[in-house]
DNA sequence: AATTTATATACGACAATTCATATATTCTTT
DNA sequence: AAAGAATATATGAATTGTCGTATATAAATT
């Protein structure tokens, strides 16, 4: 018969690495982060996302989509327009250590 | 005369998002992920490392090399074995912080 | 119905990542 | 000095990510 202990696959299953490391995924882009960040403070749409990077629109949206799909912001459709915001709050703590990991290093090394 | 008003790619890197996205990377892997769960109770050099995930030599060094140049681990070397420690326990936080985005999305769709 | 506005997707070239296999380096022991 | 142990790097094939250009969709307005 067998164990009850779990296996490492299963481990790994409970921890759900891949998951986790597909929602990292979405924050791998410097774009990205500045459109976190520009979402700290409430939905956007993606004109309004246009105007403030001054990039073009279809590169905002597939940068969106990648954040929608990894889960890390979610939209929400009025007429047509599409605003988008952070799925989840931790996602802005998330952020934050980040930076302040990078900002501490450099303070550090100067 | 040059405006004091820095400049939206000054910014940007002032946010330093380029530097934060590549720490970010090497949160992307589900066996970095791994590695730095194994890290969590302190250091361990590569043998230690196989053993406990049965990966290959080289699949454990490519993936910690990664996780160095990102600057995610830190080395410490002792004769010719070399141990691998978590460079920040602020990266910690981010692990604990992403399972529980992971964790709670799973539980509340289920 | 035609046009405009807002957003999404398709495509393709190019760059970057992954991973197995083979080999190199570095230190230790014999 | 030779052999062994621990770790790192090189190479190359397959996959995935990036991003500009062009096009599609969907709703609103004329």
């Amino acid at each position: 018969m067998r164990s009850n202990l779990p296996t490492d696959l299963e481990i790994d299953k409970i921890n759900s690495f891949t998951e986790q490391a597909e929602l990292c995924q979405s924050l791998t882009h410097p774009f990205r982060l500045k459109i976190l960040h520009l979402l700290k403070n409430g939905e956007k749409n993606v004109s309004d996302l246009e105007n403030q990077t001054k990039r073009s629109q279809p590169f905002i949206s597939q940068h969106l989509r990648v954040l929608r799909e990894k889960g890390a912001v979610k939209t929400r459709r009025e007429k047509n327009v599409v605003y988008y915001s952070l799925a989840n709050p931790k996602i802005l703590e998330i952020c934050k250590i980040i930076a302040d990991i990078i900002k501490t290093k450099q303070s550090s090394s100067k």
